[in-house]
DNA sequence: GAGAATTTGTACGTATGTATG
DNA sequence: ACATACATACGTACAAATTCT
């Protein structure tokens, strides 16, 4: 069910990230709330660095928000 | 002619920096080429990493584009 | 209300990779 | 080949906002 990052793509792990997290969102998987960044660091195996970049390329695109303190959410539409 | 970064601001340095930039390139302070990141890290004193955040912003908004190897540029309108 | 736990935000240093000149 | 410049990624630390106990 989790779709692992290939660590021998091209593609660097925040993009294949926020690629995950996109088609899940758009597929509906992902509702309302978007996992932790602890959590999403822990299940992807990356850093809680790359985990912001990959959000902060979905939030620059309008399809989530961040809100500190609070957590992520999938922006309605 | 430099202006400083504001370190007792509430405003973090990555978004002080996007702000300067930003009216540099408004004014036409910075025309074609913007500085490069070791540049402008050194020149306003925050690492790397806050420099390529300021950047970020900027480029997602369209004002510029960065380019691996060559630099940073103004995108002409 | 107080305190702890959770969650995002900012920032640094460091290392290595990739692309250009 | 070498220097310059951006790209990715890690770990770390602390701050700020919210939520839970």
């Amino acid at each position: 069910l989790l779709v692992m990052l290939d660590e021998l793509s091209p593609v660097p792990y925040h993009e294949q990230l926020s690629n995950i997290l996109r088609e899940q969102i758009a597929s509906g998987a992902i509702e309302h709330r978007v996992p932790s960044l602890s959590t999403l660091s822990q299940e992807y195996g990356v850093s809680r660095n790359t985990v912001i970049h990959a959000l902060a390329t979905l939030e620059s695109e309008g399809l989530i928000v961040t809100v500190q303190g609070r957590g992520t959410f999938v922006v309605k539409r």
